[in-house]
DNA sequence: CTGCTTGCAAAACTTTTGCAGACGG
DNA sequence: CCGTCTGCAAAAGTTTTGCAAGCAG
């Protein structure tokens, strides 16, 4: 995570885009509204800060975001997005019974798919891998 | 894929469900109608077969498919969900410029994640592996 | 026959858009 | 100050639901 506000400030001007209240309120959002949130929850959890933030800012953050590398667009179908803030590469393991979602470390991208860029022509700018099954905890429930 | 009619409705019946005429279309639908369908396409092939079949089934049979295994659910967020018939472990290369979808093979998921279910106690009932970047088309045009 | 499935239409959500006003640099 | 950004409200989609009628087994 970057760890001050001043940092997550440069990289979004540095982006060539302006800094606004809203824009890091979303950033702060998006590490404290709970693992892998929705954007109601980012919204949620903004509101708590300046209640007159908007549903409609908070999707547009969160687009400008993914745009610049900031967060990763998680593509969890329940109907909502999900936003990931880590953005290195590594597998999400959901739960199918409890909906809970873990990062869980693995080899390298460059060691799954070696020269992928020579050998396909593919020019790789985000990873999202996603693994469902059933958790420890629900496992042993059953 | 599974090759013939009779042995989609042998999946079906065994996994404890129905085989109906629209339960064999869509599973049709889902290899015909282009790479990585949306809801929608799959809809529109099935209805040039049957044009009663209502979007709603459609839904319903998927969430099926799903469950049992039949299709993987895409985390393909461009507003509508994606569905991939092959349910093999493999990546999808997206393109970001074009929206194309590619898949391609790369080491086995055990050689990533040893023996995940021992060590995280996860039991894998699917995979979603998504890459996101420019195509070698979309490259070469710029 | 029984009760799972379908089709329809409405409802519930999520996400996008257009615009006037606010404000960052 | 200029041009980007926000908030609002409406619009556009997508997905879900409830129910009566239809069919698979």
């Amino acid at each position: 995570m970057l760890s001050s506000r001043d940092e997550i400030a440069e990289t979004i001007r540095k982006s060539g885009h302006r800094v606004t209240p809203q824009r890091i309120i979303v950033y702060e959002a998006l590490w404290r509204a709970g693992s892998h949130p929705s954007v109601s929850d980012i919204h949620e959890y903004a509101s708590k800060i300046d209640p007159s933030i908007s549903l409609a800012t908070v999707y547009k953050i969160l687009q400008l975001f993914t745009e610049i590398g900031l967060v990763r667009e998680m593509g969890f179908r329940d109907g909502s997005a999900r936003y990931d803030p880590d953005v290195n590469f590594h597998i999400n393991l959901i739960c199918n019974e409890c909906g809970k979602i873990e990062d869980y470390d693995c080899i390298s991208f460059e060691e799954i798919a070696p020269n992928l860029n020579q050998r396909a022509g593919f020019q790789v700018q985000s990873h999202n891998f996603e693994v469902r099954g059933i958790c420890s905890q629900c496992r042993d429930i059953r």
